[in-house]
DNA sequence: ATTCCATGTTAGCTTTAGGTTAACTCAATG
DNA sequence: CATTGAGTTAACCTAAAGCTAACATGGAAT
């Protein structure tokens, strides 16, 4: 029950020129539970956004003074702002003001007219999407000065990003598993070539070699007639 | 070929305490190519939505065991209800009700005593507004100059609309679900084809291929021995 | 129906990155 | 100083991806 909190407390900035449409977009995105802030043109929902950070900023296109595509651009250069999610209000069949918001920096966009009910499942789906696209719950490990990304196949060295053979990254992969420990050749073979394969014996070898080009001699320690393993 | 179904088939919860009328109304709806289920009572009504998932729900205000109203908000809450439609059979005269109604979440009410005619025009009109409503759901991936847009099925490539081939666009839609994923060919063919398909080994390779074509070659990096991931 | 066209799949060939091997060297150990 | 296991190198091999054109299919248009 408590999860459902996070994005109750969710701030969104809503910003269109005609205050009705405030009132009642407002209204209804409070009963949900969301915090709501409003302006009425592009400048004032820049302090605003500035001063209150929001999750959530709806923007509506045709607005005096500043209009919403300006407003985006706009916004989309203040750094506090990076994590906040802006999605236009636009009249449908204005696809022109479509393309133009997603230049400008927009996520999404709602057509106008809405129904607040549509307006709220979609200001719903847009902060769960926003939750899931943050921490990208990817696999990596961390050891000093090296970084394996499971996922994108490919380690960080010395602050270089660099993509190695699949083989080259799957030994490395197996011996960071447990830095330190002493990983039996037999062992290797299993993992990384899988025990139905048959390959000569300096095969691990000439891969631990590479390795060690790549990410310095010493990281990989040799441990006679048992195998190797990774130190920092 | 589960899918596709136009709305000739769309599906209707029909909820009323009178067993005369759901079977009256349900004839009716059913003459015209609805697929009806119907319910007695607020919470089998749930019960049934959750399941069925239907497109709209008529939902008599007046019932025992649990109201039209609760049955209502109840069923708002339910996420996988979002873009169903709930309209309440009303009384005529019972103007609170119809407050009470609108206010649980409900987008229209038909009042009582009605002509099986005069429902049938009501409920087609109400799901072909549905359909209107219903792609306001977007969803929508933004990648720099790429745009997805997966409700409308067509992307935007630097600001050129273009549509792709379905295989082509589920390819890219997954591999853009996480840029910098690699994703492996077994998790293509398996999401992109489903994992009872069995198509050759270069079919994968072909569709990247026409994809590097449309959306330039670097976009699309090739991980021998496991997969492709997505690069902004 | 018939034609036409877009999409999807395949076969078969080319290309290449990656992996393996052989042959030799080196270092450690007893 | 012999033996054993590991290091090194470059040649070699092969599995995997690229590419192209042909073929298959299904839906739309006529």
């Amino acid at each position: 029950m408590q999860e459902e909190m996070k994005d109750a407390k969710a701030k969104i900035l809503l910003v269109d020129d005609e205050p009705d449409i405030l009132e009642i977009v407002s209204y209804n995105l409070k009963n949900e539970g969301y915090q709501v802030y409003t302006a009425e043109n592009g400048e004032e929902a820049i302090k605003k956004a500035k001063k209150k950070k929001p999750d959530l900023i709806i923007l509506d296109v045709m607005m005096p003074v500043m209009d919403g595509i300006e407003a985006c651009e706009k916004m989309r250069r203040i750094s506090e702002l990076d994590h906040t999610v802006i999605t236009f209000l636009t009249a449908r069949g204005e696809d022109y003001s479509m393309i133009a918001g997603f230049d400008a920096g927009a996520d999404d966009y709602i057509t106008k007219p809405v129904k607040p009910r549509v307006l709220v499942s979609k200001v719903k789906a847009l902060l769960r999407r926003k939750d899931n696209t943050a921490p990208a719950a990817s696999n990596i490990t961390k050891l000093g000065d090296l970084v394996i990304d499971r996922d994108q196949y490919k380690i960080i060295y010395k602050k270089e990003e660099m993509i190695l053979p699949r083989k080259e990254f799957e030994l490395l992969s197996l011996l960071t598993t447990k830095p330190g420990k002493v990983f039996k050749r037999e062992e290797i073979l299993d993992v990384v070539w899988g025990n139905e394969v048959i390959v000569g014996g300096r095969t691990i070898d000439v891969h631990i070699r590479k390795l060690r080009e790549k990410l310095g001699d010493d990281s990989f320690k040799t441990v006679k007639g048992v195998g190797y393993k990774y130190v920092k």
